[in-house]
DNA sequence: GAATTATGTCAGCCTTGTTGACATAAATAC
DNA sequence: GTATTTATGTCAACAAGGCTGACATAATTC
C-alpha cells in the first residue's frame, strides 16, 4: 500500500513536458494484446490449462531439446513457478523429458505428437488474427512490423529471438 | 487439471496443414509486450501499486468523468476486482469520485494532479520505447502501425478505442 | 573426496483475476 | 406513492501464476 521511496514525479525526470507521448499506441497495444491472447485462452480452458502452459508449449515446440535452465532463462520466471506448470504438461503427455546426452543432470524437453498438435491449435487463431490485421491495415511490408517488434525488446534479450528451429 | 470436453486437435479444425503460421510474430509480440510493460511495472513498485492500478490510472486520465460502469466495461473485469484496486487509488489521492450530475447514483472518476502526473510518468518510458522502436525499425508510416493494432482488436470492441479526450 | 551445478520439491506469500451474496441509495415504473 | 430496477459498494472464498526461502538428489567438475 505504502511504498518506501516515492520518486517525485511532479515533472518526470528528463521530460520538458513538450515531448509528445504515444498514448494512442500504448492503449492500442493493451487492447490488441488482450484480444490476441484471448483466442488460445479459451481453447486452453478445455484442457484445464492456462496461459503459462501455452508459453511453455510454444517454446519447447520451437526450440526442441532445450533444457529446463534455458526455458527458465527465456520465460524469466522462477523454477518453482515453471515446475508447477511444466509438471502438468509432462503428466498429461504433452511434453517429455530426456536426460541430456553430454550432461546427464540436464533434462532436455521435447513436445510429443499431442503437444505439437496442441501448440499448433493454440497458434492458429493468433496467426489468423495477425494475418487478418495485416491485410485489414493494408500492410505490405511485413518485415517492417517484425523489425518494430524486435526493436521493442530489450537489446540484451534480442539474441533469444533467434529461432533455433524454423517456424514449423 | 483434467478438462471436461477435450476438443480433438489431431488436425485443427479448418486447417489443411499447409496454412503458414506467423510463429515469429506471435513470439515477438510476447517478448515485446513483456518488456513494454516492464518499464512502468518497476516504477509502480515504488508506490506499492501494480499493473492493475496503471490501467485504471490510464483510462481515467484519458476519459475523465467516466463512470465506474464504463470503466468496468473497458477493463472487462468484475467490479470486485476493480473495487480493490480503485479504492487504493482513491485512498491515496490519485483519483477522486464525484456523484454524477444527472444520475447521482453514478460516480464520475477523475484523476487528481498527482494522478495525472503519475499516469504521465508511467507512460513516458513506454512511449519512448515505442518511439525508439519506430525509428530503429525505420517505420515512416506510423498510421499503418496504428491501423494494424486497431485491426487486432475484436471488431465489437473497436468503438472503445475512440478517444474521448485528445491524448494529452 | 569436496565443491559446484542442474533439477526437483515443500511451504507460504502476493497480486489480480473469479463467483456468489447481500446492502444502500437513487432513479424509474406503475 | 409505493415497488422495482439500477449503480455502486462490500464481504467471503477461491484460483492462477507469479514470488522467496529452504532443502534434497544426482551428476559433473575441481
Amino acid at each position: 500500500m505504502t511504498g518506501s521511496t516515492l520518486p517525485v514525479v511532479e515533472r518526470p525526470a528528463s521530460s520538458n513536458n513538450t515531448e509528445p507521448i504515444h498514448f494512442d499506441l500504448i492503449e492500442l497495444l493493451f487492447f490488441a494484446y488482450r484480444d490476441f491472447t484471448s483466442d488460445p485462452d479459451e481453447l486452453l480452458l478445455h484442457y484445464g490449462f492456462g496461459r503459462a502452459h501455452h508459453r511453455i508449449l510454444h517454446f519447447v515446440t520451437h526450440r526442441p531439446g532445450m533444457t529446463v535452465a534455458e526455458l527458465l532463462d527465456v520465460l524469466r520466471i522462477t523454477k518453482q513457478s515453471l515446475a508447477r506448470v511444466l509438471k502438468q504438461l509432462i503428466d498429461t503427455g504433452y511434453i517429455v523429458q530426456v536426460p541430456g546426452p553430454r550432461d546427464r543432470r540436464q533434462r532436455e524437453l521435447y513436445v510429443t505428437k499431442e503437444g505439437k498438435e496442441l501448440a499448433l491449435a493454440l497458434a492458429l487463431p493468433q496467426s489468423r488474427r495477425i494475418d487478418a490485421a495485416l491485410r485489414e491495415a493494408g500492410i505490405q511490408d511485413r518485415a517492417a512490423l517484425e523489425r518494430f517488434f524486435r526493436a521493442m525488446v530489450n537489446p540484451e534479450r534480442r539474441r533469444q529471438l533467434d529461432r533455433t528451429t524454423p517456424s514449423e
